[in-house]
DNA sequence: TAAACATCATGAGGTAAATTCATAATGTTT
DNA sequence: AAACATTATGAATTTACCTCATGATGTTTA
């Protein structure tokens, strides 16, 4: 191919003007260039483009083809380099949040719902990650944003603190486990545990507090929506731990209570993971404050 | 606008390869190349286009949008360069033919559907010029052939030779003029004489016979067709002035009959007349070839 | 019909841009 | 850590494009 885009605005504007020196002023260049220009693309494709002696200037119907082919190109590519001046002023963009947390759901609902209001340009789109590893489809650019909450180094990726969280177990208001103001992982070995149908290692129950005591719960129960989970835990089926900012309405309706794990209480903090290149743009650290304030 | 086509290409190789080596190889560069390339692409728009760290080479929103666009502009181009260098070896083509003369149209609509069998790939249309002045249409692009009687020198136009004609007039077969071997100007002072409906200048019955010789016709009748003017000369309305190839097969039915105008007969020539650039292409020359064996 | 004008074409020369070459830097795998 | 794979960089070179000056051609005008 030889074919180039100047070459298809310049033939378009000889046309619109009918007359290479006007179209030449057009293009802020001289007529000179341009009737180089034409006289190479006439070599190239053997064939004249225009007819010399008239006025003005008409084409040939190979000419017109290029017309034609430069009326379908030229807009599109206007409308693309548009496009990408607003994705590098921030206006425009893609925010595919991965989140590795089953529970963040909870709170990232209703940041986003605020969030498009301000960002109505931006493609939103969450991934809840079960089936895959977050940080490196972020690396490899699947999706825009993680919700962690381990942070790790890393060379392409940038971690912002989100806000801190406590890890509660939750139980009916009238469970015995309520006369305890801490738990111990010995508490739940008579116990049902309800957690999120995920792999045991990426529930920080597991990992951070029964697996290092050794300890079992009498039977473990899934279910997938947190809202299930609270309806089954305020039934006495069982109890479950999760993040306070979960518990904080629920505990007001009366019927929940909560206690802290362990003697200074199983705490941690999220964050949120973007490649580093993209970490100054605007729209992605407008995502960032929406969340830290939810 | 930045952007040219050459850059697509490069970023739909890489996105594809998945490498810069590799797409560079595709693209018969250097690799070098390619990432100075894109560097400048990157620069432009202020945005980076593809994640480096991630194996294979992933692109950015920001470059799949420029993907977007390759992948639509790209097949454009090359369909459009593929055609034009059809339009070079005249595979493809234009026929818009202009014919003065009114009667042509009786040997050329078969000779036309003879052609259009040859070269469906050419677009044909006639356009029998009454409103508008063939030559200069020619000259102008707005038709790529005129069929014409009188060439004239032009540095921008060629005349190709079809065949000669002589102009008879035709009359019932048994009307008082068939005594006469030849007819003489006066001989249609007392006559009816139908003509296709155009300026007297363009009949060369007026311009070539009656008006040198201060001959007025009895009365003067117009019709659009041919087959209507030997209709209504068959039906004893009046007499015609016609070309020989109009007149062989209608003469043969016996109804009416033909003497030539003149001591010496009314003869001319046909020419074809296309743009001198476009002279040697092989469609236009086998047109020509068709026509001139009618 | 020549002169003035308008317009496109051409060739030489300069400039900027794109490419190559050689090599550094970086990340990945063993 | 070493070997490897891959991209980035800087300088040099080549190429492509543009401008300038002017020629050529066709069209109006006096």
């Amino acid at each position: 191919m030889f074919l180039e885009i100047r070459h298809l605005r310049s033939l378009l504007a000889i046309r619109e003007t009918g007359n290479l020196a006007r179209a030449a002023e057009r293009l802020h260049v001289t007529q000179s260039a341009l009737s180089h220009q034409i006289k190479s693309l006439e070599q190239y494709f053997e064939a004249p483009l225009f007819l010399r002696n008239s006025k003005p200037l008409r084409l040939t119907p190979a000419g017109e083809k290029l017309i034609g082919l430069a009326r379908q190109v030229l807009p599109l590519v206007e409308g693309a380099e548009n496009d990408l001046r607003r994705v590098a002023r921030g206006e425009l963009g893609r925010l595919h949040i991965a989140i590795e947390c089953h529970a963040c759901f909870e709170w990232l609902a209703p940041v986003l719902n605020r969030y498009r209001q301000q960002w109505p340009q931006i493609e939103v789109d969450i991934r809840v990650g079960v089936s895959f590893e977050a940080l490196p489809a972020l690396q490899k650019g699947e999706v825009d944003l993680v919700i962690s909450s381990d942070p790790l180094k890393s060379t392409d990726l940038q971690f912002a603190e989100l806000f801190d969280y406590e890890a509660l177990l939750v139980m009916p208001a009238d469970h015995p486990l309520t006369r305890k103001k801490r738990i111990q992982p010995a508490d739940l070995a008579g116990e049902t545990l309800i957690t999120y149908p995920v792999n045991r290692q990426r529930l920080d129950v597991f990992s951070r507090f029964l697996q290092p005591a050794g300890v079992e719960p009498a039977a473990v129960r899934q279910s997938e929506l947190t809202s299930v989970i609270l309806l089954l835990v305020a039934s006495g089926r069982g109890v479950a731990v999760l993040p306070d900012w979960v518990l904080r309405e629920a505990e007001q309706a009366g019927t929940l209570a909560t206690r802290p794990l362990g003697p200074r209480g199983m705490k941690g903090m999220l964050y949120a993971a973007v490649r580093r290149a993209e970490f100054d743009t605007a729209y992605l650290q407008d995502f960032i404050e929406l969340a830290r304030r939810r």
